[in-house]
DNA sequence: GAGAGGAATGTTATAATGTTTCAAATTCGC
DNA sequence: GCGAATTTGAAACATTATAACATTCCTCTC
């Protein structure tokens, strides 16, 4: 399933991507969905790194393949991918990135860092649960979370002044 | 210091206004920060309601005034609202609130209701303290944390099919 | 293998949100 | 008052996202 290397070492990022492709063909096999050529780029585009991309990003990569595409077309295609769990969108970003737990219910939380702008995705149930804590004290009924951190990744936090 | 009813439950909300402002005015002559007329007067609006406003919302209540602004203005004051934790932004929404932890040290978590559009921000440590775990388990500085939580207030919990 | 119906995409225009830039005014310390 | 720094005004612009409607593509049925 998915690869759970952490975006800031060294790794077979290529894997990540075929991986990520394979997930995904398989998860919309199961459910009938149709992960259509332009869908399925516009995911292999943003999985080109563990960088998010902005939606025109992705649309000017379009345009590099050739593909005269205008701004709703990336947008469908997000929307598609956001829906079967197979990107996020990061809000405090206006970007997009991978899902490295699709196919798994889970709950994502984002370490954003400053510095060199990886991103990555954690499950994290403590989080969740306390987070579900604190909505039930209050008579809340959470729908959807979204817990983005912003700062340092473990290669950028000792080289912040170089 | 501030106030604590819940923003979905009957109150004075003059009353949550008047605070907002009297520890906003505190907190700048604490630090001297200048909250000047339109800094002051954007705050009240923010404060209009428990429901976060974006940024031309703010602008129109300022052409209502009379108060004929650009939209820098509008962002300027903002800026300055939350350098001084007197606003948060919520980026799911490109919206702005008014705290309602002013003046102490907090991380907030915001419940956003779907349907009436109330905002609780609540200060929960037990949140902040499996972020901070899970972000040190792989050795990541969280800088700045943002928990948007969307769902049903007890309010609206129970009427959603009305 | 037509043809109907739904899903996906193309196309154009526009809305909503946020920033840059430079000039003018205000405030503050002296 | 006077110079420096902060704040505001004003115009243009950049970025992000959606609306609306036409067209194409796929699938299913007959
Ligand atoms: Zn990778
Ligand atoms: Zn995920
Ligand atoms: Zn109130
Ligand atoms: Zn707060």
């Amino acid at each position: 399933m998915s690869v759970s290397a952490l975006p800031y070492r060294q790794h077979n990022h290529d894997a990540c991507i075929a991986d990520a492709l394979a997930d995904a063909r398989a998860i919309c096999q199961r459910q009938n969905a149709r992960l259509t050529a332009t869908r399925e780029r516009v995911l292999e585009l943003i999985w080109q790194s563990h960088r998010p991309l902005g939606a025109y990003d992705v649309l000017a990569m379009l345009a590099q393949d050739g593909h005269n595409a205008a701004p709703p077309t990336v947008y469908r295609a997000l929307d598609f991918l956001q829906q079967y769990g197979l990107v996020h969108r990061i809000a405090s970003l206006n970007a997009f990135i991978g899902c490295t737990h699709a196919g798994t219910r889970h709950q994502g939380m984002f370490l954003i860092c400053q510095q060199c702008g990886n991103v990555l995705e954690l499950s994290a149930p403590d989080v969740s649960d306390a987070i579900e804590g604190a909505a039930a004290d209050v008579h809340f009924r959470p729908d959807s979370v979204a817990v983005e951190v912003s700062g340092y990744c473990p290669r950028c936090v000792d080289h912040k002044d170089e």
